[in-house]
DNA sequence: GTTGAGCGTT
């Protein structure tokens, strides 16, 4: 029947409207102050949450804005992409991903068990930040994440494998 | 002021 026939749901290429723009292209010097200016002249945001390298602690270079409403989303998607910010030009989009993590999905979120707390439930204190409303149901965890995730290969190019046919083979060094 | 394809777990 139709009722499980996938609705067409965005793709990579092509997202779905939504209250939450992904932002790429961004110069490194580009802050969330920054992109909270510019993205607010669109209606009221919010969040906004610039990507930044866990190491190094720089940008990476993209971000992502939340609207409040998304008809602002929209207008700013259409007239932000492709504007140049701090010299680049910038590519805005319709986010495919919606936040960054569930904390800890599924877990038992009342009080801890231990210290008598006694009431087992709707204690259920949820947090309740900016972008935790009405998010919940994106929550599955898209095929990205975990594609994205998981590639650890140990490049074979620095191997002892490479190294070894190498030094078997004499090297023709001409002058 | 790295030059830049990209969808996030501070």
């Amino acid at each position: 029947p139709m009722s499980n026939r996938r609705r067409h749901t965005g793709s990579r290429a092509n997202p779905d409207p939504n209250t939450c723009l992904g932002v790429f292209g961004l110069s490194l010097y580009t802050t969330e102050r920054d992109l909270k200016e510019v993205f607010s002249r669109y209606g009221p945001l919010a969040g906004v949450n610039v990507v930044y390298d866990q190491r190094t602690g720089r940008s990476r270079g993209f971000a992502f804005i939340y609207y409040e409403h998304i008809d602002d989303a929209k207008e700013a998607m259409e007239r932000a992409n492709g504007m140049e910010l701090d010299g680049r030009r910038i590519r805005v989009d319709y986010s495919i991903t919606k936040r960054p993590h569930t904390p800890t999905p599924g877990i038992y979120m009342g009080r801890p068990t231990h210290n008598g707390g006694g009431s087992s439930s709707s204690g259920g204190r949820r947090r309740e930040s900016n972008y935790d409303r009405g998010y919940d149901r994106y929550d599955r965890y898209d095929e990205y994440d975990y594609r994205y995730s998981r590639r650890r290969s140990p490049s074979p190019y620095y191997s002892r494998y490479r190294s070894r046919s190498r030094s078997r083979s004499y090297s023709p060094r001409r002058y």
